[in-house]
DNA sequence: ACCTGAACACCGTTCAAGT
DNA sequence: ACCTGAACACCGTTCAAGT
């Protein structure tokens, strides 16, 4: 094991070690986030961009799901909750939900994440506030919008999570469409008649398309099925 | 470092190492998985139980996202199709999908990683081939089946994945449940009126409602949206 | 062709010790 | 109270060398 010479990294004189705090750590795990990605933000590299050890990231942060959580809430806050402003409920609530994916969208890594990771931050809150007053301008009962607001966050999220798939190789994710692709069109007519009929329309559309589509499909769905009644009233 | 005796584990006599095949790999990450959950399942933990080193997996097995593909599809082999087989399509369609998610429940730690690693082996391409018959039993038009029957999976998933959050410690996941609980219910009433009204819907409902409304929400969804006709032949 | 040991380059988390 | 170094117990993947 040779003794590895202390790398000195392009920032020059840095100006005099600033304090740790939980915000600070965060904003360096966002800033690793983005240029790196989701599976450089660890403890280790957070602490070496703060110029210390792991260990001393456990004063502020619980764990690395906690610290996950946290970048994700502070990602939460470039969502636009006005986009369409000028349409009725249901483009702006479809402005809304576009913007959350494509947030989502950008930091690729952490839409993943997400799936599980629930934020609970402020960010999230203001999120959901937005979607429950468009539902109710829609006229929507409350139980059938609390549901709903939920359903389509979780779709919105599952859907930029599964797009993220383009990791970084984009020659291998495409070897895998590919391969999907293949796997349906070449199934067996006897035994997957339905798959063979309808491959070409599996894999149709746009991801724009595609996400027009799914939205309007909940926003309908949502508005016409009624939740248990005694529900409403809680 | 001390020299760690070779671990003797329960297995008796082990019977002539077994030649190292691509089946045989699966099956020792499925035990794994269901002895251990899906952290346990890594290519060092496999080739330990193989007898062997991680590097010999690599014949057989390309990386560790292809080990995990391989290994939910045979899990989706327990997935039953025939569920609710006397009712209308409707309830038989819902009967599949209730049976996918109770199998990403029993191991819950893999149906996080089914919302990016789409499976593509043969049993999910049975599972995709029942949807969409049921689909087109009910007289759903052809894109509309396909791409229902794409969301159905996704919603179901990424249901499995959340409710998956009881990873290990109970307490822990019970511990955060409350912390986002009270974060709905104590919103501030000037800035989070509906959330502060809705706290109650958010939270409300057994799981088993909850996943009845959102099936029939998303049946309701897709057999009232129209796809962009021209899509309906291709 | 298949299998292996050893190495490389990493992880999260804990803990005793220092300030 | 906060911070640290060092350690513990792991990872995935590659590669030269053996069979």
């Amino acid at each position: 094991m040779t003794p590895r010479p202390r790398k000195v990294t392009s920032r020059r004189e840095r100006p005099a070690k600033p304090a740790l705090t939980r915000d600070g750590i965060i904003a360096a795990a966002v800033a690793i986030l983005s240029a790196e990605g989701l599976e450089k933000v660890t403890m280790r590299r957070i602490a070496q961009e703060l110029d210390t050890g792991p260990a001393s990231l456990y004063v502020y942060v619980a764990n690395t799901a906690d610290l996950r959580a946290a970048v994700l809430d502070e990602l939460l806050g470039e969502v636009s909750l006005d986009a369409a402003g000028d349409g009725d409920w249901r483009e702006r609530l479809t402005g809304v939900l576009v913007s959350y994916t494509a947030v989502l969208m950008d930091y690729p890594t952490l839409a993943r994440s997400a799936v599980t990771a629930r934020p609970s931050g402020q960010h999230y809150l203001r999120l959901i506030e937005r979607l429950l007053a468009l539902l109710d301008e829609g006229g929507v009962p409350p139980q059938q919008a609390a549901w709903g607001a939920d359903v389509l966050l979780q779709v919105a999220t599952a859907s930029a999570a599964e797009h993220s798939a383009s990791d970084r190789p984009p020659a291998e994710s495409a070897a895998a469409w590919d391969a999907a692709a293949r796997a349906l069109r070449e199934a067996p007519e006897a035994t997957h008649p339905h798959v063979r009929a309808l491959a070409g329309n599996l894999l149709a559309g746009s991801p724009e398309e595609r996400q027009s589509w799914g939205l309007r499909m909940l926003i309908n769905g949502i508005v016409s099925t009624p939740a248990p009644a005694e529900l409403n009233d809680l």
